[in-house]
This record gives C-alpha cells, structure tokens and sequence, in this order.
DNA sequence: GTCTATATCTGGATAGAC
DNA sequence: GTCTATCCAGATATAGAC
C-alpha cells in the first residue's frame, strides 16, 4: 500500500479481482466505486483498466469465473451410483462448496440484475445446468421408487434453496462444524422426497 | 405524466412510495436515482423531498411498512391449534403472503445492505421476531412429539428459506395455482420434520 | 504498468419563485 | 406542493508522461 510506482502485473490483476470481489459482496455492485477498488489494491484508478476493459467485465468475469469453478468440481464429484447416494453426495456437496466461498455466492444471487442482458444470459445458462444436475437425480429417484417427489421441477427448486440458505446464517468456528450441518440438511432432504404413509393422517404421539 | 404544475398531496405521496418499491426492487436501490423516481411520478425531483427527508428514508419506510404489515397479517392468522396444524398454517400464510407482494419481498432482502445501521437493526428485530414463530411451532412440535427436528433453529432457517425460495421461480398465470404450490410445499415440510423408520437405510424399492 | 490530470456526466439535496 | 435552477460531491473512463 501507499507504492506510487513500478510495474506488477503478476499480482495486481489477481489483487484487482479479490478486491472487488470482497467490495462488490459487502457493499453491493452498484455501491462500489473504481476508487474504492483501486484503493483497496494501493493502485491509482487508471490502473485498473489494464486488467478489465470496464466495471461490468469485472463483475462479469467474477461470476463467470465462479460458476466455471462450480461446474467443473461438481463433475469431478460424479459417481455411477443410486440415486439416494447422488442425491446426498449433491447435498454435502452444495453446502460445503458453497460455504467455502462466501462472497462469491453471494454475488452471484445478490447481482445477477446488474449484469448486462447478454452477460446475464450466460450466467444463467450455466446456473441451470446445475440445478438440472439435481432435478435430474430426482427424476431418477422417482422413476426408481426411490423417491416421492411428484413434481420434481419444484422439488429441485424448493431443495436448492434450502441448501443455499445455509449461507446467510452459517459462521466459521460457531456451534457447529459443515460436517455437521450437512447431516442435519441431508436428514431433512432425505425425509423430504421419501415416502411416507403419514399422508394427511395425524402421527402417533 | 408531463403535468406542469398543481398541488397533489393526498396521491402523489403513495405514488411515489409506489415507483420506489417497483424501481428498487428492479434496478436496486443503489442504481436508482430520485431522479428516475420522479419521472416515474411525473413530478420534478424537488416535489419527492414533501414525502421523504431522503433517498434511505423512502427505502426504510417500505421495509418498515412491509414487516408491520407481514407481522400484523400474521398475528391475525393465529389459532389455539396443535403444532401440526400451526405449523400448516405456517406454510400455507407465508407462501400466500409472499407472492401477493413480491416487490417487498425482494427488497426485504437484497437492499437490507443499504440500511444505515440503525434502519437495519429495526428491520432486522422485526425479521427475527416473524422467524421466530416458526421455530417456536417446531419447539412446541418437537416436545409434543408430534415432530422430529433435533435443531429447531437450523430447522427454522432451512424452513423459511425454503418457502421464500418460491418467489425467485413463480409467476402467476403458470402451470399452478398459488394453492397447488402450497399443498406442494406443505407435503415436503410436513416430511422433512416428521419421524421416519428409514434412518440411514436403504428403502425397498 | 502505473501515475497524474482531466473530460464528461450523473448523483443527492437545497433555494427560492410561483 | 411543485417547479426551475443550481451547488457540490462523486462517478466512469481516458490521455499522456514516466
């Protein structure tokens, strides 16, 4: 910080993104200025186009770059396996995926209205393909018997957003370790599509 | 629209409450300008500050209104009903609630970030307070026996995020009717927290 | 690759006439 | 209560020196 001269173009872009990344999910994209930016990273403003042709690329290459990575580790995750097992490996997957990275989750919902149409678009599209890796698990598990699920689409909604709601209230080093939580949520997941005779009917006490 | 002059009180004060909810829930309230708020009403910039000191009091005003009105509805909704049906009604009012006012809902949760301080931790209680009459009908269920849910609060975040997910995909005039997705929802809550005999083993197909 | 300086624009908010 | 005009701060982005 507070260097006025000399060449890094090794680290600064790296720099450029971490600090907008931190900027834009604590404040918001539209809250964050250039300066704000630059001044986070120790550079001047102009600086920071020899690394993004404009703020909206910036923000874009963050998303982008995040659901590249969100894609690519869920292929590495896929077993042959049944559909109960894919069904838990999405679950423990998505909650410890997603709490690693925080801020980049956050953007990614909080920002999408940010990005220009064709920006947006490929964002999108790449978010779908995701969540149809986890209706198309359910549509298994149904077609199996495994599952209870009549509408899969909403079911594949309603389950994405639970999971994805662990990060608004998780924090490192509190009561419970992601371990842990992701047995609590795949408890419930799991009761969730399965079969279960006490349809409308009371419970035993 | 395009009116020059003349004194509208009594209806320009809810219009302009009006065009800030649907542009902030549009563009984010940090890319809105008064100024796009006034063309919106039809009026020059400086008739907005006769209803708002300024720009984070409109926003506060909505937020505020939307929880009084959320809490409000709610309390209206209560009966002396075991935890079952409570936790029914539960689903069936937030659901019903949530996309008879999308907007609000929105901004109820993306633009909490813009608050001053104070602002959010007045809307914050508030939000607390209506979550925390889930996890009480899932307390009271779960010591009735009527419930399994070992962690009624990580139980009560998966719940509320669940139900509120409904707004990011529903669009009225769809496939179904507000009450089929209810029915739909309340099936998969009435599970996810219900005892089960499959604990960790494989079911029969 | 970074700096300084600047062009150009838009933002929130206010003053005073009507 | 609304309008017009304006202040001033801050925004994105670029130009040209080093």
């Amino acid at each position: 910080m507070a260097r006025t001269q000399g060449s890094h173009s090794d680290i600064t872009g790296p720099r450029v993104r971490a600090a907008a990344l931190r900027l834009f999910a604590q404040h918001g994209y539209a809250a964050v200025s250039m300066r704000q930016i630059a001044r986070e990273v120790g550079v001047q403003v102009g600086a920071l186009y020899n690394y993004t042709p404009d703020k909206q690329a910036l923000l874009f290459s963050l998303l982008k770059g995040h659901m590249d990575d969100l894609l690519e580790e869920w292929q590495a995750e896929q077993r042959p396996e049944a559909s109960r097992a894919r069904l838990e490996a999405f679950v423990r997957f998505h909650i410890r995926f997603n709490l690693a990275r925080p801020e980049a989750i956050f953007i990614s919902y909080m920002e999408l209205r940010n990005l220009t149409p064709e920006n947006f678009a490929v964002i999108e599209a790449l978010r779908k393909r995701y969540e149809g890796a986890l209706e198309e698990i359910l549509r298994d598990g149904q077609a199996e018997g495994a599952f209870s699920v009549p509408d899969t689409r909403l079911a594949s909604y309603a389950l994405i957003a639970m999971l994805t709601g662990v990060n608004t209230w998780y924090r490192a080093g509190g009561r419970l370790s992601i371990a842990e939580v992701a047995d609590i949520y795949w408890d419930m997941v799991r009761k969730a599509v399965s079969a279960d005779d006490a349809t409308g009917a009371p419970q035993p006490a």
